[in-house]
DNA sequence: GTGGTAATTGTTTACGTGAACATCTTGCAA
DNA sequence: TTGCAAGATGTTCACGTAAACAATTACCAC
């Protein structure tokens, strides 16, 4: 219409927009955004009332430029597909949005060196105030993971090195339980099949087992290294049906004891009366299987809670605080243990 | 040790900080920041060098202060905790990844009106520049969610309004074939097992399992609703078997099927023998469940691949083209379906 | 009435970045 | 030698916000 050129993006109202509106000062606008108490009444309204007519948003990034702050979590984590980083991030979501902050996810291809380096850089340039690792590797030490704003991080499910804050789900408590539960009904050893090689939490869970069977006396069998997946279990069921002297056997999570189970239902064995299986994980879906899976609870939702909980101290108090924190585990019993039949 | 206070917190070096080391401009930082051709290599050099040594990292609340780009995208979801949402968020954020974007995620405690849209509004404060909704509520409408800074919006899973751009599986197909299924094999009906009434999903797959039934001229028997969990179609699965003239079950997601399947097993009937069950999302457990579900398959990667597609385009062409895409599914018969007894 | 105090509102400024524009080299053709 | 283009680099400024400080008003005790 007019020879002037308006500006391309229509950029939301500003607090100076409202300012206008209201005809105060942008700093007035200001205060009441931020609910600051020093404000009169009815100037209050007035602001308000011209925040909805100007349709005002806040802008983040200003905001966040101001203060340093940008209420948000970075969380870092290699899949979502588990069980338990699935439950744990979800748990990390709702404890964060209960001290409004947001989320913000990275999910790392691949636990190599490299990317988790780059990913954590990235994450850092990110809008986060402080970060937690969701993360099963050997690699992770502090070496490795160069802080280079030093900014608060909090590992789960590592064995990172003392530098770091650690909370965890304890491992060696609960694969004990299960390893003694099997051992209690009479089995004279228990068999294992493990998480992948690279995962700390699955390292942690295979020597429970062996210590627990070496403090009776036992000399722990060979372990059968899975994946965390149900294809892996199952593959590993075959196996152990193909052995034809194992009565029980301790899976470090549900999914390959779903798999195994699966192989000794198709060999005609059944669970637990001619084997029995102990899970680790207590998914939803565990206690539905065929038969009901005995397993170790986690509580993932505590493990979110208790990061968001240490990350917000680091963050608020600036400092830091190494230290490692194990949540307790529970063992369920349900059907698909019982005493061997040599026993019976 | 002097009376001067210092700063209290160490903020990152800035650009100006690399600049005074290197003896270069600011400018010229961001040239180099901002990989610009026109530096020439010898400064470009020195700038790099310069970074390293006062460890500088881009500051992203100036950046997307100036650029208004926050190279983030918002996902509203309402639990982590079903399957099908968890790998939808997997796949967004792979998807993401590579646009170099990261994700905000904001989980919702409810589905109710008050909830989305204050989510929604909380998101569009936050530094995003797109929002998928992965929501299954009767309640979404463009009044609903009041858009106030004409955000671009993905919707996943739901039958939002006409003025959403939405992705969906496509869930008439699917239940369609998990229907005919059960029918090409002889089952004079099939009963399903809904997912809540409140689900779009849950009410497109319900629909077409019952046009199915009256296209080929038979009555469509009462619904069974669950609330997606196993518990639910545990529940069911024994209501099932009190009516005891069941021969053929469609559950709307697997792990309804295997709660039902657990309680057939219970009362000692045979699956498919006595009684043929399939799913629908195609879990990796699924295999596993015993007897192997035959269940619908959905890709959910692509809906997520889809999902970041559609909304990049938005963000980058400032347009909005509302539409549906929909992603097909694919029957996967495995051993829980088979001829009724009665025409064997 | 005067001085003083508390409450409210306004003004100035800096956070770190990158666009726009200005300036300064360098090299090479005329 | 001069002129001039192309490339390299510097300067200025605004993005939207909130802290720090300043100014104004109202009220109350004496």
């Amino acid at each position: 219409m007019t020879g002037l050129s308006r500006p391309e993006a229509r950029r939301g109202a500003s607090m100076a927009d409202v300012a206008k509106v209201a005809g105060v000062s942008s700093q007035t606008v200001s205060r009441v955004a931020n609910e600051k108490t020093n404000v009169d009444h009815a100037t209050r309204e007035r602001v308000l009332e011209a925040m909805k007519e100007v349709g005002y948003q806040p802008n983040h990034a200003a905001r966040a430029l101001r203060t340093g702050r940008f209420k948000s979590i970075g969380v870092i984590v290699f899949t979502l597909s588990t069980f338990g980083n699935m439950k744990t991030l979800d748990a990390i979501t709702a404890a964060a949005a209960e001290v409004d902050h947001t989320v913000t996810v990275i999910r790392i291809p691949d636990p190599t060196r490299g990317t988790v380096s780059g990913a954590y850089r990235r994450l850092s340039e990110q809008a986060v105030d402080g970060v937690v690792i969701i993360f099963e590797a050997h690699l992770l030490d502090r070496a490795e993971i160069t802080l280079p704003t030093d900014q608060p991080v909090v590992v789960v499910d590592s064995n990172a090195g003392d530098g770091f804050t650690v909370v965890d789900t304890d491992q060696t408590t609960g694969a004990r339980e299960a390893t003694a539960h099997l051992l209690d009904l009479g089995h004279e050893t228990v068999w294992h099949i493990s998480g992948p090689e690279a995962s700390f939490s699955a390292l942690h869970r295979a020597q429970s087992w062996a210590a627990t069977l070496s403090e009776r006396g036992i000399t722990p069998p060979p372990v059968f290294v899975g994946d965390w997946t149900t294809d892996s279990g199952y593959r590993i069921g075959k196996e152990i049906v193909a052995r034809g002297d194992v009565t029980a056997v301790f899976a470090a999570n549900d999914q390959m004891a779903l798999g195994a189970m699966t192989a000794f239902h198709e060999a005609g064995l059944q669970v637990p009366g001619d084997i029995s299986v102990v899970g680790f994980d207590d998914m939803e879906e565990s206690k539905a299987f065929w038969p009901p899976l005995t397993t170790v609870h986690q509580d993932f939702t505590e493990v979110g809670r208790l990061c968001i909980q240490s990350l917000m101290r680091e963050i608020e108090t600036r400092t830091h605080t190494p230290g490692r924190t194990l949540v307790p585990t529970r063992l369920v019993v349900r059907d698909s243990t019982a005493a061997p039949k040599s026993a019976a």
